[in-house]
DNA sequence: GGAACCAAATTGGTTGGGCCAATTTGGACG
DNA sequence: CGTCCAAATTGGCCCAACCAATTTGGTTCC
């Protein structure tokens, strides 16, 4: 992988951060003490903090030092996704708001969805249906192809704008998705609401794709929950060496 | 203002991509190339791509080159906020796009704030509405105050994923509302509506929201109609010359 | 002529040292 | 006690390299 130094200060800060109790608009150490830190160059860290800054993670104030913005507003969707990505747990509280946020962005893609598809966008979708179907035949994982059907699905919307902002968000969920369809049984049950939308989507019925919808959605809070019970103290993301 | 020689490159690489048509897989000038370019030093490019390889606009391969990524699908909400802060116009079949994502957006979080709100958040609104009469009463500027009656009422909804995902997306449109409201007219209107908004969150009306937001809607739409009419070739943004 | 091979050039990844301007700090001086 | 000035510290920026991997272009050999 490339850029491995800028990731692995980026990987380190946010733990650093969290360990530390950094509460926004508190300082964090200088440039120069980072290095020694982190162990690595000037230049590397430097480019760590201009991706944390412009992701509104951290605000360099020349002649200062570096601080730490306001989290839960100001943050970014990307900053998320880079948290996610460096294997920073979602805290177990936000869980619940994430699938809130996923219901509400996918109630109002199928809505558009069923009024603009075209048959282009239904044979995209049969595509990766199909591919599931495969899959879940041999080998487990769906979560790409889950992620490639929602995905899809939002293309049919037609509006770029909407498109990328629910991909971003998309991508803030990948670890969760990749814990939930470790579980065989999510992965057929998924499949099968995904037949019941594509269908929905075919015949333009809106409703019965929000309803097909919300039971998909109700069996995934179901899984969260549960699955909160099983570990109660620990992370609910995917391993991450710590 | 910090980092002045990486918001410049930034500020030059996005219309050096779109002067010179280029599609995302394409290949970008090497580092040392876009330095001459831009004569600025290796470093300030790097830290520049490293902020865009965050956003993934841009992917970076090891002994290879600096390719565009797909810009539609892939490009994060951020870089969406990048490119306006760069003076970068959006594309004027996407105004439609901004509009009814927010929308969506905005019915959603009246629906929640309406179920959720508590004293607290209806105070907080309120402070917003006598900031944004005085500003109306002396002066005009009233955007960075619409922005901040809207986010607070998002804060009402007390999702936190939900509100990071909405304020990225606001910051995508700065532009466009400092446009919109050079006008007094609009000024006037948008603060009437937003104390019909008050009022309906007050007592948890979320039919009349939404119904005074959709109101809303219309007015602005009919604003950009009219916008574009006027100026059909001209930029939808504050002055770009392109 | 064609294929195998090798060296030079090019690519992004990374490091270290250095200079600048602005601010803060702390002690010396009146 | 207050004033002032020099040293240390801060982020912003640049330069000159070296590395590993790939590509390129020729050269050599069959």
């Amino acid at each position: 992988m490339n850029q491995v130094e800028v990731k692995r200060i980026v990987a380190e800060l946010l733990p650093y951060i969290r360990y530390h109790r950094l509460n926004p608009g508190d300082r964090l150490p200088s440039e120069r003490d980072l290095c020694k830190r982190f162990d690595a160059s000037r230049n590397a860290v430097r480019e760590a903090l201009t991706a944390l800054e412009y992701m509104r993670v951290v605000e360099r104030r020349p002649n200062s030092g570096i601080y730490l913005q306001t989290l839960a507003r100001d943050t970014s969707v990307d900053a998320m996704v880079m948290f996610q990505d460096a294997g920073v747990p979602p805290l177990i509280e936000e869980v619940a708001d994430f699938v809130e946020t996923r219901r509400i962005l996918e109630i109002q893609s199928l809505t558009l969805a069923c009024a603009r598809r075209t048959d282009a966008d239904l044979s995209h979708l049969e595509a990766v249906l199909r591919a599931s179907e495969a899959e879940i035949a041999s080998g487990k994982p769906i979560a790409e192809l889950d992620a490639a059907f929602h995905l899809a699905l939002v293309e049919a919307t037609h509006n770029q704008v909407f498109l990328r902002l629910v991909n971003s968000f998309y991508l803030t969920t990948r670890g969760q998705r990749q814990v939930f369809f470790r579980d065989p049984d999510q992965c057929r049950r998924s499949h099968a609401d995904h037949l019941a939308l594509f269908d929905a989507l075919r015949e333009r019925d809106a409703d019965r794709a929000v309803a097909v919808l919300e039971r998909h959605l109700a069996s995934v809070r179901a899984f969260w929950n549960s699955h909160a019970a099983d570990e109660d103290g620990a992370p609910g993301a995917p391993a991450s060496g710590r």
